[in-house]
DNA sequence: TTGTAGGCGTTATCAC
DNA sequence: GTGATAACGCCTACAA
């Protein structure tokens, strides 16, 4: 039913060779046989195939995402920088969506082939040696997003920069007992972020002549339930911390969350700072820092065209902006109020938020 | 570098139609030379190029998905299903993600071509007719996902019936004066859920003798801010109403936070009724209407792999199933409190609950 | 059961 | 400038 390029060699009366060079731009072809050619085209809404094109081409024209936990909102968020600089080119976004490693395994190995995309993002994961040195052997473009790698080029926050900025803000505040929880990395992902976060906050605080002490920092799977967790065994101390920062927005919901179930004010008793600036983070007034994710996506989308369509340095690392936005649940330490206004407090603060169902 | 048809044939000194018989398992070929050519296919690591075989057979072999505003989380529930689905067939999943109405037309333009992609799934959008008469000429498969059309297979929530479970459950807690706040279907998307949504709880108070009232509907675009502003419109009329049925939790989130800003205390004075039953609603203790997102996913991805791989009835609807979920914000009605009571109540709501920054 | 050959829609390399 | 023609990697009659 669709035309092909011998329908409108046909009708133009020239070989399938003169109009490949016209779908082509080439220079060298007569203006009026490349007008008739392009009416012909007009006439017969003939598009050139892209199936044909790339036999002929050894090219897919599509590049992969390969995403751990579309579940986060900040991948999300990626992702969506990255389809918005990806319309504009012709490219396909073919989505591997992944929640195990043997996922990431199967999902790397189906798109680590020539025939299958030209080139790939990475989005939160590291390959593996093996991994790569498959990668390099097929020759496809690949870039790291919110990871890193010596061998590959990648676009990543400035993790430690962002750890010692909540750090130094709550410093700043006069906080000294400074808490941190973290996440693991799930599955084998081999996820640095976290963990430089946390390393963030420790150079901060050792700057400051503080440690950041095993007993203060609590680590585990990612999500609210276990943040919430950790932070009752923080604040069950016997000497609690007055502020926790976590390595994303998700424990510090956590977080905020076993403040309220002990009847601790926020920020008036402890503060908390999140970490990605997620919508929510907006909407309950959490401190946290902010990472450039829609951007940090389109930044990593176009490394990898500039690499398909040029092949400048293989190597390159991109570092995103971060900045801090200060909200209501940081302040300054040690205002614990007296006993009977805290429990009037609990009360109204259930009716407010409400208990979680859980 | 990849090994190809050709190269398992020699090895295995057979013609490559033998190969290619064994790699589609036709049943006519000897055991004996079966084996071999398995073996050489081991051997060479060989698998055979889409490129080829997609020339060849006219298919793709992949299926996209047309999705607007990936920002959405319950649009990336879904896609999580659709993904959850296609990763244990071998059709690839592509992405486009649209923000504007341009951006449809342009995407399903791309989209509606035999050689790009076999089928596709839309979500939460109707084509035009033009469109559908596009789509129907190249004879692509496509699954219509939170959204209908006569001539389309579909997937969707029963929106009445979810409108219909929030209002009953509000009846039943003694509510009289419910109101009811929609979301705009967004550069002309015509998304019919919010609508529906509507239609539903206008039924059900009718069923009981009440009037859904144009003073108490209230439609803006989607989104919290726009939801907060509505929600301070209706709760400024000189009769309020004592309940608010939000089309999606988002929008609740707005009334709640309008709300707080009026020190109006839920549920005591007011309840809200979300939809969707997103993760954060669980944080809130939002009542919402439950839909089960990611199977909507799913099962859109199976009747559209079906449908390309079969051809079964082009037409056929499916009703995802909702439940109410309730917690915190809903509750009976006229518990107002106590003026004094009220004043200590917002203090401490701000404190927990923190002012979101704009 | 197996091999041969034509075709899928391009691009690219030749001659002319 | 333009036109044959050979790839590209696979599938599939048809023939043997």
């Amino acid at each position: 039913l669709a035309a092909t390029i011998h329908d409108v060699a046909r009708i133009s009366r020239v070989s399938i060779g003169t109009v490949s060079r016209v779908i082509n731009n080439s220079p060298r072809v007569d203006p009026g046989t490349r007008a008739r050619v392009l009416r012909a085209i007009e006439d017969l809404d003939f598009r050139p195939s892209r199936l044909g094109r790339r036999l002929s081409t050894g090219k897919t024209h599509s590049i992969a995402v390969v995403v751990p936990f579309l579940t986060r909102e900040s991948v999300v968020e990626r992702l969506r920088g990255i389809a918005g600089v990806l319309v504009s080119t012709d490219y396909d976004l073919v989505v591997f969506n992944l929640e195990t490693r043997e996922q990431l395994d199967h999902a790397l190995a189906q798109v680590v082939r020539r025939d299958r995309v030209d080139g790939f993002i990475l989005i939160g994961s590291t390959p593996s040696d093996d991994e790569l040195a498959a990668i390099e052997k097929t020759g496809q473009a690949c870039v790291l997003l919110d990871a890193r790698h010596p061998r590959l080029p990648s676009v990543a926050g400035n993790d430690v920069k962002g750890g010692r900025l909540a750090a130094r803000h709550l410093l700043g505040l006069g906080h000294r007992r400074i808490a941190f929880i973290g996440e693991e990395p799930r599955e084998a992902f081999n996820t640095p972020a976290s963990r430089l976060r946390g390393r963030g906050v420790r150079l901060e605080l050792r700057a400051n002549g503080l440690e950041l002490t095993p007993e203060y920092t609590a680590v585990g799977e990612q999500g609210r339930g276990r943040a919430r967790e950790l932070a009752l065994g923080l604040l069950a101390l016997p000497e609690p911390p007055t502020a926790i920062i976590c390595a994303s927005d998700i424990q510090a919901l956590g977080a905020l969350e076993a403040a309220r179930e002990l009847d601790i004010a926020v920020p008036a008793e402890l503060s908390v700072v999140g970490y990605d600036d997620l919508e929510i983070a907006g909407h309950l007034g959490l401190t946290t820092i902010r990472q450039a994710l829609f951007e940090s996506g389109m930044q990593a989308a176009r490394m990898l065209v500039a690499q398909l369509s040029g092949g400048p340095p293989r190597q390159s690392v991109a570092l995103i902006d971060i900045m801090l936005v200060a909200r209501a649940t940081s302040g300054p330490p040690g205002r614990a109020q007296a006993r009977s206004r805290r429990t009037t407090s609990r009360k109204c603060r259930r009716a407010a938020s409400g208990a979680a169902d859980r």
